[in-house]
DNA sequence: ACATTCATTACAAACGGTTTCATTGCAAGC
DNA sequence: GCTTGCAATGAAACCGTTTGTAATGAATGT
């Protein structure tokens, strides 16, 4: 591969006018400009962006940290991170952590060993948890999606106790008064989150809480084919099934349909976060539009000011949801 | 951010005892390597990633193009290329091209200014039409799942043609005579090979294979409501639709249940590539099985290979296709 | 006692650009 | 004609590692 000196020779001038050729092409004559322009056309010049990344002491690369990456929703927020990225040439580092605390840690080592400018974390863990300097530790990070939003540390999500509490009054407002819950991993936070948007508005209606109806498994299709199948056996007396998330709520329409129920005339499901695939349910599924692209551009869009500006924006991103209403709901007479 | 010659400083050592301290400790003595490991630790120090990959004029860092990450296939290769990339201690880049050959190019070209060493492309173009000099350029790349596996390049995939023609078999023998294809896009050797593989078996048999039973459009949900919006409306006589993707296969369901098709009944539907959701379908989606996650690996398996032998495996991997029989294709009395 | 070997460690070049600072030449101003 | 200023360009330092080669000293062999 032909070097800049290279170049330089052919066209009969320095490297350092054949930096300048590309870097600021009107400190050049214009007859040297095109020397050089000709001269780097003809050896097929590239210059190595190794090189001028060492010497700039970026990267131009932003590390996102997503716990599934097969996992539709986190594909369209990276998807979203993708297209502010390009906008602002940035490369992505995709890393898949599986939600693994020592991957992640390894991840954001990655900040100081210059490898990457800034971290987009999906997953749950904040980064005081990744860090062994902890809340101190200044790299350039974003935590999208899954955040707590009260660290230090911008964040942008959706507020998913209001966002639970919309889809509890809309069941509430079509007649049930005996709902279950097929929650998600208990231990998280946007679990408990959403189960407490969800009390919050049966509290608000006087409709007492079932502890008893809650079945906590994971955020999948098969997770809530369990959680249902462990729910219905142990109460029969249900209207509806409030699921955390779409892929719960078509594990759950999977079982209702196996155990002969007629949906949604027996059984109301509805989701959680607008997947595509809920469109295409039967019955198609009525759920909370999340707007997981634009959670991605949002968080890419904080990354590139903290990068440029050097400053930490000490926002937390709350974007608007929306209650998608399809047929997995039934008004109960 | 600590220097080497700020640990070198501290130890009493030169810079280079410092490098070999990390690079090398058998080449040390003990008190010596103590000596710099305690200094390392006192000053956090971290080796400069760029300064080292500068040097070794590698980046450690392979480039995936991706059509679309939001593809929940595509997603599940990018999945199995990542668990092989961290085996071997390869960071991926990953790109989401929009199918475009411009953005495609731009990726090839990271190669030539050092910013990755090798490129899996998982569209369909081949790298002959994204680099200047076609088929002489020499880059480590690797094509993988909607490859054609005659150039030069490393492909890894499966065989569309003859897993096409096995779900037309089973369409076959369970009794449909009169079955619509509901195609991806026109111009993709994909669409042409499973078409190729569905006129086969067809003709095994002696059916005649009926052109104007043909819908293309894109390999989507979307595309599939309307394709077969199109196809029902101008053939009623059909028993069957064969999808060429299990998305296609989804959104022919919708549009079939929405036109009163009792499915399956009425109406039998195959698709191809078994997603996650295609089990989730109501009824369950009959469909062949694509080994997403293992092409995803074998082809990082493969580039990883071309890196390190710094020498190009001719090889075609054809991976093993599976029919998956569910309920959504019925047998005919 | 001296040569030889070996283990340790230091020195300095190299990687391929960018950028600062200095130099040159030419035009304008007096 | 001489100074001044500016545009264009070059020389060289620099970014932070790694590594080939040289140097040092101790141990070994004769």
């Amino acid at each position: 591969m032909a070097q800049i000196r290279d170049v330089a020779k052919l066209a009969g001038v320095s490297p350092a006018t054949v930096s300048r050729a590309y870097s600021d092409p009107s400190k050049l004559s214009e007859s040297t400009l095109h020397r050089v322009l000709a001269a780097a056309d003809e050896l097929k010049y590239k210059p190595s962006s190794l090189a001028q990344l060492f010497r700039e002491k970026r990267t131009n690369t932003v590390l996102v940290m997503v716990p599934d990456i097969a996992n539709v929703l986190f594909a369209r927020v990276v998807s979203g991170i993708e297209r502010v990225a390009v906008e602002n040439k940035y490369n992505l580092i995709v890393s898949d952590t599986g939600d693994d605390a020592a991957i992640e840690a390894v991840g954001v080592e990655m900040v100081e060993t210059y490898r990457a400018d800034g971290v987009i974390q999906l997953g749950e863990r904040p980064l005081s948890e990744l860090h062994p300097e902890g809340e101190q530790c200044a790299i350039p990070f974003v935590q999208a999606i899954s955040a707590d939003p009260r660290g230090r540390y911008p964040t942008v999500g959706i507020d998913d106790r209001k966002a639970a509490g919309m889809m509890a009054s809309y069941l509430l407002s079509q007649g049930h008064r005996r709902i279950g819950v097929l929650a998600g991993l208990e231990n998280r936070v946007v679990t408990q989150e959403r189960l407490a948007g969800f009390k919050d508005s049966l509290a608000a209606v006087d409709v007492p809480f079932d502890e008893v109806a809650v079945e906590y498994d994971t955020y999948s299709m098969a997770g809530g084919e369990r959680a249902a199948t462990r729910l219905l056996s142990r109460k029969g007396d249900l209207t509806a099934l409030f699921c955390m998330s779409d892929e719960i709520a078509i594990g759950a329409i999977r079982t209702a349909h196996d155990q002969g129920f007629i949906l949604p005339r027996d059984l109301s499901i509805s989701g959680f976060d607008n997947i595509e695939f809920g469109k295409y349910c039967t019955p198609p599924l009525t759920t909370v539009m999340q707007p997981a692209e634009q959670i991605g551009e949002v968080a890419m869009s904080l990354m590139c000011d903290m990068l440029r500006g050097q400053t930490m924006p000490k926002t937390h991103e709350i974007l608007p949801t929306e209650l998608v209403v399809r047929a997995s709901v039934q008004k109960l007479p």
